[in-house]
DNA sequence: CCTGTTCGTTCAGGACGTGAACATTTGTTG
DNA sequence: CAACAAATGTTCACGTCCTGAACGAACAGG
């Protein structure tokens, strides 16, 4: 450790503070790194000469001169993140700039029966660069979201249904080929991210998020801020969760009571007919919540009036259907409350995003009747793709913690 | 940031180094911290005017002169622990030296209903302390060990049956007594602490302790050395685990299959009597275990066919109830794994001792058989009190982690 | 226009750290 | 056994970074 690593601190430092509260004057850099007057004006000369930091203006309060007000600048470095989706076979690629602006968004549809990975990832992040009007050698981090254990530092991905993507140094050739850091991550994990950054879980210290989709189930579990993995990056992969003892017959895991198909059919024992779970949900919430704001919803009595024509019988039985997959949930619910104690648990996924507030309430309520343990449960509140959101707030947060010296 | 700051980071760094791996050089420090020459002699002379650091020797190798060997100085600081046990209404209280050496051990029976807690703990830290020879004022922190859930830095103990340990603010009141840094934290987890530094799962990433007491359920999370603890404390409070759906009656929870108790009536349903759970598995592994390597076991011809007499006809049923527990402990380690995942599950308390490697064996089978995810099993490796052990380690960390300056 | 504030720079000084040179000790070697 | 090689630890000159105080300059308000 040498005076010139206690400069980088400090530098790192000052950029951390621009980069989290955004353009700040001289005085405040001061205040928040608690710099005497000349090294704070040293600072900023550095990480301007570094052309990280630009002047973007200056104040005009009070007397004495105005300061000059210092930013990020924007450009100084780029971010890229890649969702790579198996059900509509198509990598979603998105490019933002230091300061977090998405840039461009591409989807490529993609055969991946007969595509290696490498090559389509490096065409879709080219692409979306060109778009971005951005050199693709400055884009200093690519995030790959991919449904699949990502096994923390490892380059191997399990459990994974697109083809090519499961064989072991993926990574490494796609990194091979960007020429620049490539890391990988579960895609329920980076939408896990994306909650906490744009969502429902932007203050709270920890939080799970249960993904129920049509096609996965998943378990994303953020302790203040950093994502448990596990072992073999198989933490939340509560589909094989068994639920029942084994002798017991019937029931055996998590999967089968809430994946996309289960709850398909639980509705349909219910007589709510539907070609995939989501929908089944989506259905049976505007049955029930207009039955339960029936008298409220004045504006929309026509509307209202038209629910309740086609679901008159139904209202009954949506409100079963919810109820029991309520407690479905809830089941899954208590046992990771029971074993992480988490503040908050985020209903995500297809199925968690149709059931909204009401699904919420109801697998509260039953999580209440189920156990002694309790927590609040919400449903997401990110509108936008979670998962490439997620990535892309991975991708630039690796970029900046290498800018601010913290990363190798 | 200042020089000054600078200087004390290299300290901090070369403190640390000692800490870790015991007597060293100034050659070997000037290797570990990447120090020139005369800064690294310079770190080392402030260390001793500190007196934190000691000469303890020359080194006789090679050519040239012989080095001076550093080591950290074992009475720079004490820590201290007390594990507060209800089952026999004591205080078990040890102290150690900075260099991890146990000074003094004590067990101070405790009528809790009656004393109040603050006193109680500093009479025994006191004489814990008289007994090390060490002044109360140098011991640098108290960690408590309690059986219930403590909320990470909160001052209330959740779920506690020692009378008056519920209360808000007996930490706060044992603090002001004590006027030292002291902190608490569940017995299952200081247990865990143990098994990390003395036990099985020394080199490991991380890992679940799942505690079969007697009198309690438990589970730990260790992840990398830093245990989950969750929002109110409550992580690993598996004992409320739903196990089955709740419409098919019986069986509802985790704790109404291997709690004490509930092994005790296990093993009376298998023919086997006794007056606890772990006796019951005591003696169930004994049979099951002496069939086993009956044939192997020349040395004590006389006790097998002892054992063989008494059990002869128990043989088979200890098999079919080690078997029937397996299964259901791998039930909650099934649910453990899917949401977390960790490399190595650690099988501790009374009854996970009595069950040792015959029952792990026997877990990781039953898991094998129940979900498609699986990881190692094992018994806890610590032979004394791991609560304490634990206690001590975690207080002995905190104050270590103060003399390098991590700590404010 | 003067005055009090506030901004940013200049200046002398302090704390640390570094590399090179040097004295010193100690084992090896011919 | 003397010469040599290798390792330890110190001294010295110099560099970098940070600090407090003083100073000049810009700006609002009376």
């Amino acid at each position: 450790m040498d005076s010139r690593r206690l400069g980088e601190l400090n530098e790192a430092a000052a950029l951390g503070h621009l980069l989290e509260r955004g353009p700040l004057t001289r005085g405040d850099l001061r205040e928040l790194t608690g710099l005497a007057k000349p090294t704070a004006s040293d600072v900023v000369r550095r990480l301007r000469a570094a052309g990280l930091v630009r002047v973007v203006g200056r104040t005009s309060r009070g007397r004495g001169p105005n300061a000059e007000v210092y930013a990020v600048d924007p450009d100084a470095a780029f971010a890229a993140a890649v969702s790579v989706r198996a059900k509509d076979s198509t990598l979603v690629t998105a490019v933002c700039d230091l300061a977090g602006e998405v840039r461009a968004r591409t989807e490529t549809p993609v055969d991946f029966a007969h595509a290696d990975a490498a090559p389509a990832v490096h065409d879709a992040v080219r692409v979306a660069a060109r778009r971005a009007g951005v050199a693709l050698r400055r884009i200093g981090h690519v995030q790959l979201g991919v449904p699949g254990s990502v096994p923390e530092g490892a380059e191997v991905i399990h459990h994974v249904d697109v083809p090519g993507w499961g064989r072991p140094g993926v990574v490494a050739e796609i990194r091979k080929r960007l020429r620049t850091r490539v890391t990988a991550d579960n895609d329920v994990n980076l939408a896990a991210v994306a909650e906490r950054r744009h969502g429902i879980a932007s203050g709270v210290d920890g939080f799970a998020l249960l993904w129920l989709g049509e096609e996965g189930l998943g378990l994303a579990i953020d302790l203040g801020g950093t994502l448990l993995r596990g072992a073999r990056g198989g933490a939340g992969e509560v589909g094989y969760m068994p639920v029942g003892l084994p002798p017991a017959g019937g029931v055996h895991d998590f999967h089968d009571l809430v994946s996309g198909s289960a709850v398909r059919d639980l509705a349909r024992r219910h007589g709510i007919r539907s070609r995939t779970g989501h929908a089944a949900v989506t259905r049976a919430v505007s049955t029930a919540t207009s039955e339960a704001t029936g008298t409220a919803a004045g504006k929309t009595a026509g509307a209202a009036a038209r629910t309740v024509d086609t679901a008159a019988s139904t209202g009954a039985a949506a409100d079963e259907f919810l109820d029991a997959l309520a407690v479905r949930v809830a089941v899954g619910v208590a046992v990771v409350v029971a074993v992480l104690d988490p503040p908050l648990v985020v209903l995500a996924g297809e199925v968690g995003r149709a059931g909204g507030g009401t699904l919420a309430t109801r697998v509260e309520r039953a999580l209440r009747e189920l156990s002694v343990l309790h927590t609040e449960i919400a449903t997401t509140g990110v509108r936008e793709d979670a998962v490439v959101l997620g990535a892309l707030d991975t991708s630039l947060a690796s970029v900046r913690r290498r800018l601010t010296g913290l990363d190798p």
